[in-house]
DNA sequence: TATTGTTATACTCTATAACTATA
DNA sequence: TATAGTTATAGAGTATAACAATA
């Protein structure tokens, strides 16, 4: 399925319109990665709407909440997980550099390569950011219960990150 | 997390990079969101590269397989079901109609809507895509069995279509 | 007055290639 | 020769508002 738009709807909006509900029995509304698109446009429509308060798109928070953890990533390491082009994260990050949210340090090992790491005013706000982002998490997955959240994660993490 | 970008490699393109292997332990990498993301960014990709082969997009194949479906969805339906804005719908069927595959039709029951329905030729190339599509996501899912498959629709399917 | 399809436009995102500095 | 980051640019996707025809 394609990519789906980022609605600006908030994530208590109605989603399943009367209109598309007819079509809810087609071979389509089954097929995996349709729903996989939808179910995946309808979470970044909550996000984007949580994250709006603050400024931060949902790439950006992703590239925060990354620097903000220890793991000191490099920007070609962002990429990859990220599954952007490395020239992608040039803006991204120079706009988060711009707010003082995170810095380029140079890699001691790698003098080609820099590493990002967030700011103390990064930390804070990434740690604002992360409260409303769990609460949007919570409306749009708290659908499922605990234990089928487990299953959801354990199932994606496998498509998400196919062995090699 | 961020729209992921449909890149252009093949399904069996390794996929998690080194770069990324490190990061893979980070409170990122267990949120559901970034995993629903990442997940889908994957399947696109295998999708993107089957369809390649038949001059269709995975948007297009979606709005084609609606049509050659009994379901007759009128461009309005196709929008909110697809969650794009009606105003993406022109285009995507303006190029499917140059190209024989649907047409559109009056309503006869409402005059202001047309209906989409799929040519003979839009049948034939349904069928077609369909199999390369069906195979392709053979490659990306079927590092889930059976049941884990059945599992993960039907949660999907409470996510992408939640109850209003 | 509201809705369907359409057009137009501005904006964002994505893909690609080239360049520099290091390795 | 290959890799990390950067720049530039063209193309695709997205959001928004307005309009004519119809309800």
């Amino acid at each position: 399925m394609g990519r789906m738009p980022t609605s600006s709807t908030t994530a208590t909006d109605d989603i399943a319109h009367s209109g598309a509900e007819r079509l809810a029995d087609t071979a389509v509304a089954g097929d995996l990665a349709f729903l996989l698109a939808r179910a995946n446009a309808v979470s970044i429509a909550a996000a984007n709407a949580a994250l709006a308060e603050h400024g931060l798109k949902v790439r950006q928070y992703s590239v925060l909440a990354l620097a903000a953890d220890q793991s000191r990533p490099s920007q070609r390491e962002l990429a990859e997980f990220l599954r952007l082009d490395p020239s992608q994260i040039v803006a991204l990050i120079d706009e988060l550099e711009a707010r003082g949210f995170v810095v380029r340090e140079p890699d001691p090992t790698d003098r080609r390569a820099k590493v990002v790491a967030a700011t103390a005013a990064g930390r804070r706000m990434y740690a604002k950011a992360r409260r409303t982002v769990v609460a949007s998490e919570v409306e749009c997955f708290g659908v499922l219960n605990d234990q089928e959240r487990c299953v959801l994660t354990d199932l994606l993490r496998r498509l998400a990150f196919p062995a090699r």
